[in-house]
RNA sequence: GGGGGCGUAGCUCAGUCGGCAGAGCAACGGCCUUUUAAGCCGUGGGUCGUGGGUUCGAGUCCCACCGCCCUCACCA
């Protein structure tokens, strides 16, 4: 390749740098004014095609996104994080740094002083009367008009994701504000925020397969949590009756559309509460989080338009598993008949594990709009109390939108001989070791006494997913896991580092 | 892990039956003080994901591998 595009740039950073004395790097650039508010002051004042107001000065700095060049004069979009806005450099304006402004390229980071102004087709400009290189780009940014849709580029390099395609940055500050309106809605319950351990000696609290690190000191293995719940529990043990974590859980599990190996995961537990009072708080949780990103409670997701206008439908996991798989809960032979039928392996599996799979197949791809589905067989609830009138039904319950599983509650067991017991029976499940060990101590927290309480799980990231109509979890996680780059990287970067080894092994 | 699809210039994409690897934008050189994806003239730019194979000849056909997407399984 006789030239590149970062060479072609390296030459116009050296020729700043060594013949115009100009820092490519810039400094700190204070006093700026954000650009979305420079836009709003163009309204207020109502600038005419063609004025300039000599005594409304604007100082921004952005991204260069497009470049209109007609000789000696040049017209630049900048773009900041509220919005983009007009730059109009002139060589009569600029003087002795109108060598300078011919230098500029795509993607080179600025700040500019001027006057507000409209040209003559009336489009809002900051007229610079100086503007300052904050940073020279050595690479050139993704097209100005398809921007970068490879989806494999946008995730290995989400920093041109986010500058080159505006509405990836509303997605991750709609996140944000999720986030915020979740925590503020709780903290305003009385809850408390609290961190606990995410490497852990023993993992439980769900039933998945764990990362396993080692600690080198201690010289024993550990486990990357699945789930806080375990911990939070002795918190209630302790005496923080409102508790809640919203923190990254680890499963070595596949990954897909809706499952990405790390996710973020609010768990919250409420003593002296139970399961109904968990379905509240999670519809009070989603409204502020639609009312803080606004978009009204009827939401686009996909080809669907979700109502999360509360209260949410409150379906029974039987009557579901009637409606949609035509059979009984309590019907085993039936349960067991439709699932062959569904091509269900169900030989070797205990009959609240054949049911629950029946129901994921037959029931959970009808769940579009936002729902509960509570009592759920006892058998697959090891920490779920058992309903009083009928203990093979728990008293849980999971949401539902876009066919997701969103959140997953119970009235939580405090009982530590039937947790011991539920427990065991998992530990001993037919070669099912995701269940893993005893954990003696969160039993014996139990035996010290539990208040009763509701529990909740939100997975936080298929929450933003439906409520930015994100079809996929990678487009809600900013550095979602990929397989480590084969030959993505631009080809110069790897002559580089051939270079560089090179240079390693000769001085070796 | 199974099934399906995709991978061509910096970006977005064409590439027919196997016959000289293309376009737009971007870049470089030139003209241009009111453009809106500015325009006009000119120029350069390719490991066609990687490696094999078939063939006189492979971006194209075959095999293997790598990566990504969708889907199923597992899970939330």
């Amino acid at each position: 390749m006789s030239h590149t595009y970062k060479e072609e740039r390296e030459k116009k950073r050296n020729k700043l740098h060594d013949e115009l004395g100009v820092d490519p790097y810039g400094r700190r650039y204070p006093d700026v004014e954000h650009i979305g508010d420079v836009r709003a002051r163009c309204e207020r004042l109502g600038i005419q095609a063609g004025q300039i107001i000599d005594d409304q000065a604007a100082r921004v700095a952005g991204r260069i996104m497009l470049l209109r060049s007609f000789g000696s004069l040049t017209f630049v979009t900048l773009r900041d994080a509220t919005g983009s806005i007009q730059l109009g450099i002139s060589k009569k304006a600029i003087g002795n740094r109108w060598p300078v402004a011919k230098l500029l390229d795509l993607g080179d980071i600025i700040g500019v002083t001027g006057r507000l102004g409209a040209t003559q087709t009336g489009e809002m400009t900051v007229w610079a009367d100086n503007f300052t290189l904050l940073c020279k780009s050595l690479r050139p940014p993704p097209g100005k008009w398809h921007g970068l849709s490879d989806v494999e580029l946008r995730y290995r390099h989400r920093y041109v994701d986010l500058f080159a395609n505006p509405e990836v940055r509303d997605v991750f500050r709609a996140r944000s504000q999720i986030i915020d309106a979740v925590r503020r809605c709780l903290v305003d319950r009385g809850f408390i925020e609290v961190e606990t351990p995410m490497l852990q000696p023993q993992y439980g609290g769900a039933a998945a397969r764990p990362f396993v690190t080692h600690h080198n000191t201690l010289d024993i293995d550990l486990y990357l949590r699945i789930s806080p719940e375990l911990y939070l529990k002795r918190l209630l043990v302790g005496g923080l009756e409102r508790v809640f974590e919203i923190n990254r859980n680890f499963r070595n599990e596949g990954i897909s559309t809706r499952h990405n190996p790390e996710f973020t995961m609010l768990e919250l537990y409420q003593a002296y509460a139970d399961r109904d009072d968990m379905m509240d708080i999670t519809e009070a949780m989603t409204a502020a989080a639609i009312d803080r990103i606004g978009g009204g409670y009827k939401r686009p997701f996909g080809e669907h338009e979700l109502d999360f206008t509360t209260p949410w439908p409150r379906h029974k996991y039987s009557d579901l598993l009637a409606e949609y798989a035509g059979v009984q809960m309590e019907d085993v032979a039936a349960v067991r008949s439709k699932a062959a039928e569904l091509g269900i392996d169900h030989a070797d599996k205990d009959d609240a594990v054949v049911i629950n799979e029946l129901f994921e197949r037959a029931v959970e791809d009808h769940l579009i709009q936002p729902c509960f589905v509570y009592d759920y067989p006892a058998a697959i609830c090891p920490l779920t109390r058992r309903h009083p009138d009928d203990p093979n039904i728990a008293l849980r319950f999971e949401a539902f939108a876009a066919t997701m599983e969103l959140g997953n509650a119970y009235t939580e067991l405090n009982d530590p001989a039937v947790q011991r017991a539920n427990l065991e029976r998992q530990v001993a499940g037919e070669g099912d070791q995701t269940m893993a060990v005893m954990d003696e101590d969160f039993l014996l927290a139990l035996e010290y006494g539990m208040p009763p309480a509701g529990g909740l799980g939100v997975g936080i990231d298929r929450l933003v997913m439906v409520l930015t109509n994100s079809p996929s979890i990678r487009d809600v996680i900013l550095f979602p896991l990929q397989r480590p780059a084969g030959k993505t990287e631009p080809p110069d970067e790897q002559e580089a580092r051939g270079d560089e080894n090179a240079k390693r092994e000769q001085e070796t």
